[in-house]
DNA sequence: CTTCGCGTACTACCGTGGTAGTTCAAGAGC
DNA sequence: GCTCTTGAACTACCACGGTAGTACGCGAAG
């Protein structure tokens, strides 16, 4: 169940992310909905989420003429599967060399590092917390 | 200088990861130096690079019959513009919550997270030591 | 000199993300 | 009933990563 790695487009996330905050919309709603960078003609939303729901990311019925849609998949786990993807392949799959690349190449302000240092710890004792 | 984002495929990086490794090499030392899961038919890598050197990252000089290419680009800009981008699209930018992410799906094994905690505190360090 | 092998160049294809026009059908309005 | 609007369906492209066969040219081996 949700096993396949799925690596979505740069429109195809925006419109996910549509459905993710709205439960169920038609084409046109998420014509309004998606931000002024990815607005497109219909047409292109439409045939987007036909492709969609060919790959099983969206699933639609029908309300009287139109359509709506929903997503089949939670954002969590695009995320998971597209973060592990890049992960294998610029690090090997070490995540915490992700991280010190990040550090190394400036993508913290620095009282942003402070919050992370409290995100770890707050992790680690959780860890320690509840078992395992 | 360098400013463009550069989001390479997986083969592309692969082959990227020989040439970062080997300052200079023909098809053929390509081809022997992939790790096997991305051996491909030597037309291909040659017709991969060059593709890869109408779009910039690498180049290529004769010696005798035989081309000897080398990257163009540096592994840690590849790496910064495909994680950048990714944090943009997933996090909105946001690269602490795609730290938050890495630790709340598990993606760090518990014996990581001191290595981790240790990474950010030397960096904090460096950053009050020398100004900035 | 002729052939053989190797290496590059050219060409062709497939899948998929992205983009949108054109067509078609069904309800709304006259 | 006939037209107008609107939404979905179908079709057609383009770009690009990936994949590789075929063609060609050149130096080496005979």
């Amino acid at each position: 169940m949700s096993k396949k790695t799925h690596h979505l487009g740069d429109l195809q996330y925006a419109i996910m992310r549509v459905l993710w905050n709205t439960e169920e919309a038609s084409v046109a709603d998420v014509c309004q909905r998606l931000p002024k960078e990815h607005q497109r003609a219909p047409t292109t939303i439409a045939t987007m989420l036909t492709k969609m729901e060919k790959k099983g990311v969206v699933a639609h019925r029908a309300d009287g003429r139109v359509f709506l849609y929903r997503a089949k998949i939670r954002e969590a786990d695009v995320q998971r599967s597209m973060v592990s993807d890049l992960t294998e392949r610029l690090f090997e799959g070490d995540a915490a060399a992700l991280v010190s690349h990040l550090l190394t190449e400036g993508e913290f302000k620095t009282d942003e590092i402070a919050r992370l240092r409290d995100l770890i710890d707050r992790h680690g004792k959780k860890e320690r917390g509840h078992g395992r």
